[in-house]
DNA sequence: ATAATTTTGAAACGTTCATTTCATTTAAAA
DNA sequence: TTTTAAATGAAATGAACGTTTCAAAATTAT
């Protein structure tokens, strides 16, 4: 029967990334992608249909990809506090750890696009829906465990941690310094206690 | 002698602002500010010299406008609790006015550009000590008037208000709820007391 | 009116854009 | 080995890109 797909698709999804999350939506050609996967310019278009399409696979990868470190700093807590430390600390390792200053390609992407594409949108709406919950959880979890104050719901918490994560990774665009941004990091999280 | 200039730059750059806010920089075309402006493509060429060196002078316009008001706020508030409070709160409006959900554009631009062009991320840096360097004398001032604690020196406050304010717009092009940004804002600010 | 100089209009520049086409090559199942 | 369908390569599509060109129109001071 036929030929079966002999590239692997998640590598060929990791390389779009890489030039996607460099160039952002608008910024990147059809020509940037060809070379970045070493794909043919139809097989791109048969395995993911538009650039439009194959942006929106990149976006889902990247976000499970991070979905899952969270996951895993969440699972390998001990308690609330641990949890929430380490969704920060994830967050600065991505900052220190990008050299060329890209930034999260969520935020950027919610920032070119959402009022654009709606497509995007409702992608950015489900992200903040699923990032919020599992904000809320972990807060409501510390409040429970009384290590959390009760000054605030867990729900007002998480839009507010959520609304923090997203200003850091603006912030560790341009600053890069790694007790600065500890210290950001520790004022953000000093109003639940 | 020679024909002067007949359109009023400020209204072009007012025109060419609007487009370069909804579209982003690289979403915009020379079309579209040719339509936006109703100039000619000459025109816009013998003014402007280029899109990018349009783009950075909409920058500026943009900047100058939001300085403006931020010190205006400033000037009329009595003491730094007032003048944080102001800065937040104008911050609210234009999310709660921003019915197409294009957030800031000064946001925008820094994640969607500061990784591609160096006369941008030179603008950004600019930006981040001016915003930070107002933060800072109003926090200090604050402090000295012991309205504002002294667990973080004003320096490590400015730095997490301006992020927090980036958050906040962040946040802003999705979630436009009143109550809700504004239990936010008070989240951010209830760390200085 | 004449001279000076800029704005303007319209067309064209060469390049790049996202996407399509299609004949050829490839490899697995029959 | 033949059949089958996908992967591939290369070229072409027409539209849109940012930018340039230049003659014609417009406006001011002489």
């Amino acid at each position: 029967m036929p030929k079966t797909e002999t590239f692997n698709r998640k590598e060929v999804l990791q390389k779009a990334t890489q030039i996607f999350h460099k160039k952002g939506y608008n910024g990147t050609s059809m020509q940037d992608l060809v070379d970045a996967t070493s794909l043919n310019r139809s097989s791109i278009y048969n395995s993911f249909g538009s650039k439009l399409n194959m942006f929106l696979e990149v976006l889902s990868f990247y976000q499970s990809y991070h979905n899952t470190n969270f996951s895993q700093g969440i699972a390998n807590s001990y308690n609330a506090t641990e949890a929430i430390e380490t969704i920060f600390e994830l967050n600065l390792n991505e900052i220190l750890n990008d050299e060329d200053r890209k930034g999260c390609m969520i935020v950027n992407c919610k920032s070119e696009m959402v009022n654009q594409e709606p497509s995007i949108k409702s992608f950015m709406e489900k992200n903040q829906d699923r990032m919020i919950a599992m904000l809320e959880d972990i807060v409501y979890k510390g409040q429970m465990e009384k290590v959390f104050n009760h000054k605030q719901t867990a729900s007002q918490y998480a839009l507010y941690l959520f609304s923090s994560i997203q200003g850091l990774r603006m912030t560790g665009i341009l600053n890069k310094n790694n007790e600065d941004l500890k210290n950001l990091i520790n004022t953000v999280l000093k109003v639940l206690y």
